[in-house]
DNA sequence: ACTAGGTTTCCTGATT
DNA sequence: CAATCAGGAAACCTAG
């Protein structure tokens, strides 16, 4: 009873609107999201910051609540200008480490060669520690990046590629509705190479959500979920 | 080699 | 009846 009956071919109904989509997520972090490490700090859009910030919290293996993610409801260009008493007073005793992330970024070599400027710079933030030059090339850890609950996520965001694949049941409380949920089943296995991948098995790890809180239990009605206080990003002001 | 988190797979039973 | 929902258990996989 192991995974040895994968790769079998399986009836394609995915909405050609989606293939592409779909395609360009395999790339290493390129969801349609993924895009703020490609992007100096200072033009980040909110959406950015969040993605940042979560990022942050996953590689420290830290948990979402230790952080009020509304105080972050701010664009780049304003997180860019906190300054490190700012964030200890905003985040408490992360400030240290989501300071030290954020300065990193901003003095990575990827954003200050494309104007002929120093290829190597000293890495030293403002409290004198000595990080980073490791890993400045954006490669960093987990391509795999999206987890179950963002690539709903992403596929309800991007309203204009969606096929009414899934939709907002009531857009401002979070609450949202498989139409196709064998369909979406299939696009979550086909970014997973798990052609056998079937809506029965996607709702189990949708209801492992609850416990963490990331969704909300929505009962009497079918196929629809809710998002919970530990899901950021979804929010039209989010974006 | 080992571990933890996040699923994936399977299953039994209850609901719609 | 078929499709979902609920969770427990255990296998899997991958980054660390």
């Amino acid at each position: 009873m192991n995974g040895q009956f994968r790769n079998h071919p399986v009836p394609q109904q995915i909405p050609s609107a989606w293939s592409n989509f779909d395609l360009e997520s395999n790339a290493p972090g390129g969801y349609p999201g993924g895009s703020w490490l490609q992007t100096p700090p200072h033009l980040w859009t909110k959406y950015h910051v969040w993605e940042w910030l979560q990022h942050t919290l996953d590689a420290n293996q830290l948990d979402a609540n230790c952080i009020r993610f509304h105080d972050f409801d701010i664009t780049g260009e304003q997180l860019c200008s906190m300054s490190f008493e700012i964030f200890n007073h905003v985040t408490g005793p992360l400030g240290p480490l989501l300071f030290s992330s954020l300065e990193s970024l901003k003095w990575s070599n990827k954003f200050l060669q494309p104007m002929g400027q120093p290829l190597m710079v000293e890495q030293r933030d403002c409290q004198g520690k000595e990080h980073q030059s490791h890993k400045a090339n954006g490669k960093k850890h987990s391509p795999r990046g999206t987890h179950l609950w963002e690539f709903i996520r992403d596929i309800l965001l991007d309203s204009e590629k969606n096929p009414g694949l899934i939709k907002w049941e009531d857009r401002s409380e979070g609450v949202f509705r498989f139409l196709k949920s064998e369909a979406v089943a299939q696009l979550w296995g086909k970014k997973k190479n798990n052609s056998s991948m079937t809506y029965e098995k996607l709702s189990r790890a949708m209801r492992y959500y609850y416990k963490r809180e990331i969704l909300e239990r929505v009962d009497g009605r079918r196929l629809v979920y809710k998002f919970g206080k530990n899901a950021c990003g979804w929010r039209d002001c989010d974006r």
